[in-house]
DNA sequence: ATTTTTGATTTGTGATCACACTTGCATTGA
DNA sequence: TCAATGCAAGTGTGATCACAAATCAAAAAT
């Protein structure tokens, strides 16, 4: 976890500009380790304590404790019995459970988003698609955590089409628990060779365009499978080996 | 909420003999909240205080607070702008949106236990069908909490059978919000007429018996679908009367 | 050298306090 | 009579403290 440079707010000025809903630490705590977690900024079987990241984040270890709480209830955390708390371990059965139940539900969220998406919104995907290609222009240094952004990006703008308050966070569930198994995918990937995340992002906004849901369900199996399938050969390796 | 005549366990002896993770009041809290949210013993738009669960609950604010947190980023309670939380209110569009994530999610869940359940596993809940019978046998009074749990019984007996350690807390979360609407539509069955679940319950277990995937989904579909109807016609009855 | 024991440190949990914000009601003014 | 103001009670949030359990390290015993 960085040292978060972030300041604590004590602005009165500032605090009566927030329109209605003063934003709380807790919910500024619990986005931050949401986003390090979906980032793969922390190890699987890593182990984190209380006053550890009160630390790291500046403030009282209360914050932290309550969210910590409520990712563990999300399963993005795991609680041990002698109540400390890690990410959870990746192990074979994990990740094939995970894929099955996001090719179930973020498939059934872009079949729905296909035949809800509006021009504009195909528009600002399609801009996204462009980002890629700009990275890839100046691929010299790999900038992983910019290549899992732009991902999440792309996905959650064609989710949030879907128009379902239900299937949305059970989605971010389901990255919040895949997030550190990903990112083990997206360095072994860097290091074996080509990015092509933008070709199979180019056949998901293809179906789209087409408003044919049945394609644009396939091509996202074919995008969120990839990374799992890399990971599931790295770890059958490293079990015969042993 | 009833008044909760749980007495706080300081007993050293009772302590030791716990094997051991001891069971925190954060935790009794969570489970108490979650089977009264299930159990729909809130109404929708019901407003929840921390203080006054506490002395409900007999503890300090401090469990109450964390198991609050934990129920709204399940979506069961919902954070209002002014801090305040409550039980979600009833909208037809959010019926739909959990009637079919419900269908998506504990359909493919029912599929994969109808190839796995064991013989044994097939007797429980046929036991648990002779349950309704005995119930229906003394209808003089409706126990509408034991059709509640008996309910909940026979459906998650089945998806533990799914093997997936995913999409039963996804399911348990769909029951945790669609819980409060539920009570309100069995509330109207009872008045309205027959209480045919058994039947319903009958033609899942038979298509299990079977191992027929596809029948068992759709006999769960039938089932689960009956009360998001009925309280559906219910709502815009009263749409229409405005 | 290995194991056991003991003591110090760390950690999670629950309670309590202080503070800011909201809400509701009563008093005051026109 | 009604609206506006102001005061009081109630509420969520964050910090801090006390305590028990777990962890780790060093020292003692085998």
């Amino acid at each position: 976890m960085q040292k978060a440079a972030v300041e604590k707010i004590n602005d009165p000025i500032a605090s009566q500009l927030a329109p209605v809903g003063r934003e709380t630490v807790q919910d500024r705590v619990y986005s931050e380790l949401r986003r390090a977690l979906i980032g793969g900024l922390f190890e699987p079987s890593q182990v984190l304590t209380i006053r550890g990241l009160a630390d790291a984040l500046v403030t009282s270890t209360m914050p932290v404790r309550e969210a910590l709480g409520r990712l563990i209830t999300e399963k993005a955390l795991e609680a041990l019995p002698n109540r400390s708390v890690r990410v959870p371990p990746i192990t074979l059965e994990r990740m094939d459970d995970l894929l099955r139940a996001r090719i179930l539900i973020e498939g059934e969220a872009i079949a729905l988003a296909a035949t809800r998406m509006t021009g504009r919104q195909i528009t600002a995907i399609e801009g996204l698609l462009g980002e890629w290609d700009e990275m890839r222009a100046l691929k010299h240094k790999k900038d992983v955590d910019r290549e899992v952004t732009l991902n999440q990006s792309f996905h959650f703008e064609i989710y949030r089409a879907c128009g379902s308050a239900v299937l949305i966070p059970m989605i971010e569930s389901l990255w919040l628990q895949s997030g550190p198994c990903i990112r083990v995918a997206i360095y072994a990937f860097s290091d074996a060779g080509e990015i092509d995340t933008a070709h199979y992002h180019r056949s998901i906004v293809k179906a789209i365009a087409a408003q044919d849901a049945q394609a644009a369900r396939e091509a996202l199996v074919a995008d969120i499978s990839r990374p799992f399938a890399f990971l599931r050969n790295k770890l059958q390796a490293e079990a015969n080996k042993d």
